[in-house]
RNA sequence: GGCCCGUUGGUCUAGCGGUUAGGACGCCUCCCUUUCACGGAGGAGACCACGGGUUCGAUUCCCGUACGGGUCACCA
């Protein structure tokens, strides 16, 4: 288990170099490397955590390990209507699951909790801080309603004017006004009152620096008329208050960043870096959602795949560590990860590569991993759910998955004899179900193109499989060596001139399909009493 | 529409003023071989979006244009 190296009462004042000029600094690279990391994974519990979330965490991660820095995880459940139920366990779920280590959060606590917003403000936290905006001008109470917000809106659609709230009557209205409209029992929402007439700047660690002029940034809400507080306000807040040194988020908050850093200036804190990481889009183009299909974390841990391999390759996405490596362990992207490698472009997620890293984690995987990886695969009831749902239908693999689990409980070693034949083969856990089956049903499912080519007009077939029969009769088992030795027997006593017509139609027999592991691994794992039912039963359907 | 960001083969990318523009996925061919897969060897595929500069020299630096993306909530 990871352990932050330095002690977190070393939280306190930063030192110069982190301030969000880091990047013009001339630091060597060496120093920086020894620099003091505080990073936060800010998630809010709207929805079930999709691949670009995670991969936002996973940079998180990285960034942390690589300078023995502290990565922890805040629940940003502001917005009480949208929070939905069991997402933050999810949440935790899917981090914990793609190999993520934090040493604070909700679920451990630390020295900062709670972590979880809306508990934070239960315990007040925020309140001196939007009094102390609201006493220094730098916020002020509005006190519009839904309804003329959306005039203004179409007023400005109409107008062509920038869309946003840049004031209104509110934003200099007097004690007096003010006080009356309070008196009328109107709850009123606090804003920013952003500056006019200056330029912001946004310091990003991939961008560099990021200019907006202030009169086109309008005034975000910061305490909603329920008394929440919005995530401009309490992230940033919280950001300062938890010692986060680097803000790594996605793209899409570019945008609000100006906001972000003139809270940060209203208050007089040094802000953190910013680093707003490339969004992954989909094949058509568009930032991954729910409609692309697969995004969800944990449909992956259902279809299959290792959790390496997918934390490989997305963190790939939008990131590279500057040479020809790809196929990286955890241990060693932590040690390659720098900022510099970010991309400041958007990536495609592209699931056929994602499927070859897959099937390269499946190959690595030594003989006792594949059996627990696959064991602890077909007992999880996601898989059957998920093969089951109508996005994802593929009976194959119900099927397969269910019988390897009851050959896991009722013939573990015969299991574990099976597995390895088909390890090369596969790209996705899920695959095993389908590609054993043969091995553990009592009749297989012969491929009809199989029987139509190997089990019609040949006639070497029939003697072949009693050839095979009267060698196999009589035995407990029959090995690799033995098998091959009956097969070209036959092959040498009726002139055959290679072992394919042969092999051919014995594979047919005993698997029902022409591709597979090697005939004779096969045959010395299905042992001579399966064969035999089986060769008798093709012997049948010859014509 | 405003603002912001981006642009190297179909995709992920290396590159950080001078390269036959490298790798990976996918695709194709061949080899290995009892099939499939793995593995190995090749191949097709990029006028480095376009147009201007700067420079002896630009994929690399600067400016435009085009295209793409992000964002414009009392959501995050």
């Amino acid at each position: 288990m990871y352990a932050p190296k330095r002690k977190l009462d070393s939280v306190g004042p930063r030192p110069f170099f982190l301030s969000s000029n880091w990047l013009d600094s001339p630091l060597p690279g060496t120093f920086r490397a020894r620099m003091f990391v505080r990073v936060r994974y800010a998630p809010s519990p709207t929805g079930s955590p999709h691949v670009g979330n995670i991969r936002t965490a996973l940079f998180c991660h990285f960034f942390a390990r690589h300078h023995d820095g502290v990565m922890f995880v805040r629940i940003e459940d502001t917005d009480r209507a949208r929070t939905v139920p069991g997402v933050e366990e999810e949440i935790l779920e899917s981090i914990r699951w793609a190999g993520i280590e934090w040493q604070e959060g909700p679920d451990k606590g630390g020295p900062f909790a709670p972590y979880k917003q809306s508990e934070r403000q239960a315990q007040g936290i925020y309140q001196p801080y939007i009094d102390e905006l609201l006493n220094s001008g730098n916020a002020y109470k509005a006190f519009d309603t839904p309804e003329e917000l959306d005039e203004m809106r179409q007023y400005q659609q109409i107008n062509k004017k920038p869309f946003g709230y840049f004031g209104g009557v509110w934003r200099d209205a007097s004690a007096e006004t003010v006080a009356s409209a309070e008196a009328e029992g109107k709850r009123p929402v606090i804003r920013l009152k952003m500056p006019r007439g200056k330029m912001l700047v946004v310091n990003d660690a991939i961008r560099g620096r990021v200019e907006f002029e202030s009169d086109l940034v309008d005034d975000p809400v910061l305490i909603k008329a329920d008394g929440m507080p919005t995530y401009h306000f309490a992230a940033m807040v919280d950001d300062h208050l938890m010692g986060t040194t680097h803000i790594i988020r996605g793209e899409e908050w570019i945008s609000s960043a100006p906001k972000h850093v003139w809270l940060f200036e209203a208050f007089g804190w040094n802000p953190p870096v910013f680093v707003h990481v490339p969004v992954i889009k989909g094949k058509d183009g568009a930032k991954l959602s729910k409609r692309h299909g697969d995004t969800r974390m944990l449909d992956y841990r259902a279809a299959g795949y290792i959790p390496d391999a997918l934390a490989n390759f997305i963190t790939l996405i939008g990131w590279a560590p500057g040479g020809d490596r790809e196929i990286m362990s955890m241990e060693e992207i932590a040690s390659a990860f720098r900022l510099e490698g970010l991309q400041p472009s958007p990536g495609v997620f592209d699931a056929d590569k994602l499927k070859w890293m897959n099937g390269n984690y499946i190959r690595a995987l030594s003989p006792s991993e594949l059996i627990s990886t696959v064991s602890a695969y077909v007992s999880n009831p996601e898989v059957a759910a998920y093969f089951s749902s109508e996005e994802h239908k593929d009976d194959a693999v119900v099927s397969g998955v269910a019988l390897l689990r009851s050959a896991f409980a009722e013939r573990p070693d015969y299991v574990h004899q099976v597995l390895p034949l088909e390890q090369e083969r596969v790209t996705t856990l899920a695959e095993f179900g389908p590609a054993c089956a043969f091995f553990f049903v009592d009749e297989v499912d012969f491929d009809e193109k199989a029987t139509e080519k190997w089990f019609v007009g040949q006639a070497h077939v029939g003697p072949l499989f009693d050839h095979l029969i009267a060698g196999l009769t009589g035995k407990n088992a029959a090995s690799h060596e033995e098998c091959k030795a009956m097969v070209q027997e036959f092959v040498d006593k009726n002139g055959l001139e290679k072992l394919g017509p042969a092999v051919h139609p014995t594979r047919v027999a005993l698997t029902g399909k022409t591709a597979g592991p090697g005939l004779f691994e096969l045959m010395e794992v299905l042992g001579p009493a399966r064969m035999i039912k089986r060769l008798q039963r093709a012997k049948g359907m010859l014509k």
